[in-house]
DNA sequence: TTTTAACAGATTGTCGACAATTCTGGTCTT
DNA sequence: AAGACCAGAATTGTCGACAATCTGTTAAAA
């Protein structure tokens, strides 16, 4: 799927497997947002000794999936709209910088790369039309390829390593998929096109205004759920 | 000295302890930057369990202070030229946000306290005339209450949290205190004016060109050196 | 001489047990 | 009836030992 990425290294302990595996339950809420982690419980459940359990936990942390209290345990992360809102805040002022960075540090190869997976979900979109074109995982993700093009190592660790699975828990839980898709894909070829351009400024703006059409979209569409 | 802060929730547990020591110890350059980490010594060393030695590791490592690969160990995190750069334009986009989120986000009480903080610099300031304004920790800390200020969670989290002692790390081992420090004074007392008067957008300009300064400032000052 | 194989030593990962702390419920006092 | 207090149970933190993996060196083969 993803390499250069510190969360996945490829699971080679029993440790990261074990933390693959409580990755997605959690994001995909087979664990409740909220509820809480009993050590022994889940040591049982998969077989594997407290330690090891322990070890997952730590990365679970790591990736904002989990909050720990010492001597009191550890919860699932509560999925709610003010944290949602606040994810998207940071996406806006991190994504922005790494849009303005892959402009003039992304490889014309690696231009031409994202280019052809952006032609690709517009092929894609004309057959599900509207469906999840959002949900695409790692490599795929455009939004993924441009943190990358940033080609700056500690920007690439937190947003690819540290917050992309609370983010997809986000997407998971609430369930977002959206008639944004069609203006996404807009939004993202005027943003290809500038970094094309080598046009860091612009690159930037595009990218902090798509993330913030995003975020409004979703406050006003929750608004109109709470009537 | 400062609280809700996920890494510091007042050490209770011998493995809080051991990762307090060890972050001081690393950040003030007594564990010498890139250099291997070996888990029986340092367990030795400290008179701790292996497993409790492990636990610190792991914290240290949501800090960004230590590198981990599986079955083959732990180092301390180098200190490049490249990797300060980075650093700083990871600061220049989340604390920009932060700031221009303080402006609307913040009460005339926290407002007024940040005003005090600032003319209490000056002061000392004039004390010590132009040696480590920057060296403040924690709440004393400008930058460290605005990032507060932004009332977002998740920022003050990975700013106050994750980043902050990599950032002290670079600070202390690369000895920058600087001539930079009354030029810092004036831009501080610009940004607060421009939160006092609620204007975010301009808060969040003053604030990445007040940390863009310092990045050109460092890139200059090593150019200068490497000659 | 160079490359590969195997071995010894050390290091990391995993396990099960014990100690310290927190939570639960029941009793007693006011 | 409400609240404080005190066991007992359960959970988390810590420990020492064992298993799996890596590293560096030596020896054998091409």
């Amino acid at each position: 799927m993803n390499d250069n990425n510190p969360a996945r290294q490829a699971p080679v302990t029993t440790a990261d497997k074990i933390f693959e595996t409580m990755q997605h339950e959690i994001v995909e809420g087979h664990i409740l947002s909220g509820s809480k982690i009993s050590e022994p419980e889940l040591a049982k459940k998969y077989q594997v000794s407290r330690s090891t359990l322990r070890e997952a936990l730590n990365r679970l942390e790591k990736c904002h999936l989990i909050e720990r209290k010492a001597n009191v345990g550890s919860r699932v992360v509560e999925c709610t709209v003010k944290g949602l809102l606040e994810i998207y805040l940071v996406r806006e002022a991190l994504e922005g910088m790494a849009c303005r960075l892959a402009a003039t540090e992304m490889s014309e190869a690696e231009i031409h790369d994202l280019k052809h997976i952006l032609d690709d979900h517009g092929t894609k979109e004309k057959l599900k039309d509207g469906v999840a074109y959002y949900q695409e995982e790692g490599d795929l993700d455009f939004h993924y390829c441009v943190i990358k093009g940033s080609h700056n190592q500690n920007l690439i660790n937190i947003l690819c390593g540290e917050l992309y699975h609370l983010i997809r828990m986000y997407r998971c839980q609430f369930g977002m998929n959206s008639p944004r898709a069609t203006r996404a894909y807009d939004e993202h070829k005027a943003i290809l096109h500038a970094i094309a351009e080598r046009d860091g400024e612009l690159a930037e703006m595009l990218m902090r205004r798509h993330i913030a059409a995003s975020r409004k979209n979703i406050e006003k569409k929750l608004e109109k759920e709470r009537e």
